[in-house]
This record gives C-alpha cells, structure tokens and sequence, in this order.
DNA sequence: GTACTAACTGATTGATCAGTCAGTTTCGGA
DNA sequence: TCCGAAACTGACTGATCAATCAGTTAGTAC
C-alpha cells in the first residue's frame, strides 16, 4: 500500500474524465472503475460529484500557479517583450504538457458551476487573474524598457490570453493541422505589442 | 396552423437548448414541452437526438453563411485593411445578435461528434472554411493595396479567427466586464496587420 | 362520404446513474 | 491483544431519459 491516499488518486482519474468527457458524461462508476476502486468509496472522500469536481478544480488551480511561478523563477529576459513572449510560449507549452488543466479550464460546466457555486467562481477567478497578470506585467515592464510600445496593459493583456486560448482551443478542435501556429501566434504577438519608432 | 411545420420550430428550440445547455443536458422531453408538442413527436421528424442536433447545426450554417455574405453584398471598403476591421466587427455583432450560433459551434459535444460522424465534420468545416477565408480575402486585399504588411494571409487569417473566438469566449465568461474589449480587440488587430514604412 | 397517408400522441420500457446504507476491513495506539 | 475509528465496499433505490409502439387525428384526393 502506498502512502498516497486514494484520494490523490481518485482527484487524479476525475481530472482526466471530466476535461476529456465532461462533467455530466463523466459517471462516477467510471472514476471508481478507473481508479480501482468501488463506486461508493468516492462518496465516502466527496459528498457529492460536485464536490468532486471543485476538487479537481482546485487541484488544477494550485497545479497552474506553481508551474508558473516556477517558470519565472528560473528565466530571465533581456526586456519585456521578451518576457512576454516567453510567457506565451511557457502557456502554449503547458497547454501541450497538461492539457487536461486548460480542457478543464474551458469546459462550459466549470463555467456554469462557476455562475452559481462561490467556490468554484472563486478558483476560477483566481487562475484567469494570475494568467492575466503575468501579461499585464511583461507589458508594464516593457513600457518601461522601450520594448513595448503605448497601449493599455490591462487591456492588452486580456487581449492576448484571448488570442493564446483561441489558438489552443483551434489546435485541440484540430480543423486545421496544429503546430504551425505557434510560431505564427508568436509573430503576430510581437507585432502587435512592440515599440516601433 | 401555421404552415410553418413542427419540424422547424423542434429545431429552433433545440438550437437555443443546446446551445445554452449542451447536448446532454437538454432532454428531448424539454425540447418538446418548449415547442409545446408531444414528446413522441420529435422522433417522428428525426430519428436519434444526435439526428436532431446535426439538423440544427447544419441549420446554423447555413444562416451563418447567408449572414457574411448579405453583410458582404452590402457593404463596401476603401482598403482591405478596412474590409477586415469590418469583418471583424461583423463577426463580433453577429456573436451577440446570434449567440445561440456560436454557442452551438463551440460546445465540446459538436467537436466530439465530428470527429466521430462525417456529416458533423462536414458542417463544421464549411462553417470554419468560410470564416477564415473572410479574414484571408480581406487581408489579401489589403496587401495588394498596401494596406496591409507582408506576412501570411491564411496563417494570419486563422489567428486573427482564434483571436476574435477568444474574445468572444472571454465575454461569455464573463469573469471579466465585457464590451469594452471590442475596441480593444478591432485596435490590437489594427496593430498588428497595418503596413507602416 | 370514403379511403389513404402523413402528422402526431400517451403510455411504456430498459438502461444508466448519483447517491445511500448497512456492513466489513484496515490499522494505529494503549 | 484488544479497541475504536477511519477507510472502504456491495447491494440497492429512485429518478431520469432516449427510444419504441400501438394507436388517434388531420389533411387531401376522388
């Protein structure tokens, strides 16, 4: 037996299904069945399948935080462009790497649940700030080192999160042969924010 | 009686119920008390509940297209870099006035089922076809006038199409006050497309 | 009116699923 | 070794829902 609860491993399984099922398509037999466990043992760590899920939620909001907090803790770059360009690189990467976090992220459940659970709305909230003030920052910093040109952070910022999740959201829709666009996304990015006198 | 048949006012409630809904969580009991019909009825003009939600869609592609293309009829531009703010714009009244449209096209389930029914994929196709080929033409255009910068207009028309999706998600979310990143977006385009020697 | 068909319906069925419950197993501490 | 609590389980329940079916009604042609 190992020391890892079941908990960990039942959290685990769930977050898998519900990003890749959904919430409603997603039974709790299934969980339990995939995680080698019986049905009702999930009741028993989570009250309700709801609860289970803002568990996973949670889950994928401290999973988020850390990774880019420990990006930034090891790189360092020249200017603020740079910054943000290797922050969009970073969220496309991790985009690849966990994919289940960011399906999850953009499920319409979470953000239905999040219209009506505080809980839910909180974590939610918590993970789209973080991500938003990572740009906004990059931004400010290259302002402030002639890199970036004149433009509303804030704004800009919401700006470009929308553009990286669109681009995800075309790559996982895969209409269009993925990958490509990466660069392309990057290209556009730096056009648009770059200080050109 | 109207001569207006049941079968068109099934679909119309269901687009608005799956689209708000999704396709699991609309029953066919609920599309048919809101069409005030039998609940038998509905199996009478289509088969399965997945007959039903490829009807719908295709019905939304066709009045997506008829859309762009009256808008298209109608309005003319002196430069193809106004034709794509204009295409924009567009894009952005029509996922306001018909956001069951673009609800529907960005529901988990109609990816799903597309990967699994060709007739579905087929839908989708054309829909995504058609919106990227606006932003391609107009951008095409753009560069023939000088509007326009040298770069690729397919790539550049597809993350411009992310762009525009993700703000429109964003605002569905809303996590953030909405409105207010239209001029934004229309700006930041601007930006990133405009030809500057 | 009659005959035929298309449109429509109420009652039912079988399957699935979240959640419950009464019980058994596991395990750390005294 | 024994106790008590925490962890876990199998069997069950009530509700929901897609789909079926045997029928009734509306419309149309003659």
């Amino acid at each position: 037996m190992p020391k890892k609860s079941k908990k960990n491993a039942i959290i685990d399984t769930a977050t898998i299904l519900f990003a890749t099922k959904g919430f409603t398509n997603t039974s709790m037999t299934e969980v339990a069945s995939l995680t080698d466990i019986a049905g009702a043992t999930i009741f028993y760590h989570f009250k309700t399948k709801e609860e289970l899920f803002i568990s996973v939620l949670e889950n994928v909001k401290t999973g988020l935080i850390q990774a880019f907090s420990l990006y930034f803790q090891e790189e360092h770059f020249p200017s603020g462009l740079e910054r943000l360009l290797g922050a969009i690189a970073y969220h496309l990467h991790l985009a690849e790497t966990k994919k289940e976090w960011f399906l999850l992220l953009r499920r319409h459940y979470t953000h239905e649940l999040a219209a009506v659970n505080p809980v839910c709305r909180q974590h939610l909230e918590v993970v789209y700030t973080c991500l938003v003030e990572i740009f906004e920052k990059a931004l400010t910093i290259g302002q402030q080192d002639g890199s970036i040109g004149p433009l509303s952070p804030k704004k800009t910022a919401l700006v470009i999160l929308a553009m990286v999740d669109g681009i995800i959201q075309l790559e996982n829709n895969n209409l269009y042969n993925a990958g490509t666009l990466y660069s392309e996304l990057l290209a556009s990015c730096r056009r648009m924010v770059e200080n050109k006198q």
